[in-house]
DNA sequence: TTGACATGATACCTATCAGTATCACATAAA
DNA sequence: TTTATGTGATACTGATAGGTATCATGTCAA
């Protein structure tokens, strides 16, 4: 199993990538995060697992309150494999690039 | 449901995404995709549907082939998403190029 | 036209997922 | 200590996803 897979697993679920949205701004507990959401707070913690599992989000215990935090270095995995295709991007400006100057000529 | 739904949900199987790389270097039918998996057509062929659905591809019609090629946009909408958190790594930035200003004065 | 090939589409099965309900544990406050 | 609050964890349910098997459709070649 390639090992982005827990990443992109995360990002698939829009509630998820709504509580990401929502850690820009501040850190949250897990109760603050569900006060959002019309769900429980057992669904909300299963989805920061996930979160935690992809490396997007990151938790500290403050007493009884846990935090959760947005991970800054979160989408690098993400960026990398997108990188996979700037060759991809490349041949077809080459390929546009090519049709215009034959077209011009 | 967000527009981006089905994006994110195309990239969150691991076939999918090989099968995106492997459209990096030439567009395929569905049987040459399928020669590369350990699977039926069949299986193949629901995954570049999804991958359709998802905009990640395109589709034409060659006599009785089928290629699927890559969509030259199709990442812009997971790059248009990971830009919502621009500003969150400004502020991360910020805060560190504080924390060393302070830190050397 | 006939037969072979490439694909489309559907029913079905199993596993996983999102969510709830519930209980247990730990910590802050009275 | 007692009570309330915040969280962790598990069993369970309904829905969805990935996969197979199968049949129908359309196109090329003889």
């Amino acid at each position: 199993m390639t090992p982005d897979q827990p990443i992109f697993r995360a990002l698939a679920d829009p509630t998820r990538r709504d509580i990401l949205l929502m850690l820009r701004e501040t850190d949250m507990t897990i109760a603050q995060v569900a006060g959002n959401f019309d769900m429980t707070r057992a669904a909300v913690k299963k989805h920061l697992t996930v979160l935690s599992d992809g490396g997007l989000i990151t938790t500290r215990t403050q007493g009884r309150e846990r935090y959760n935090a947005l991970n800054p270095n979160a989408f690098t995995p993400i960026l990398d494999w997108l990188g996979f295709f700037d060759a991809f991007w490349d041949d077809r400006l080459s390929a546009l690039k090519s049709a215009i100057e034959k077209d011009t000529t």
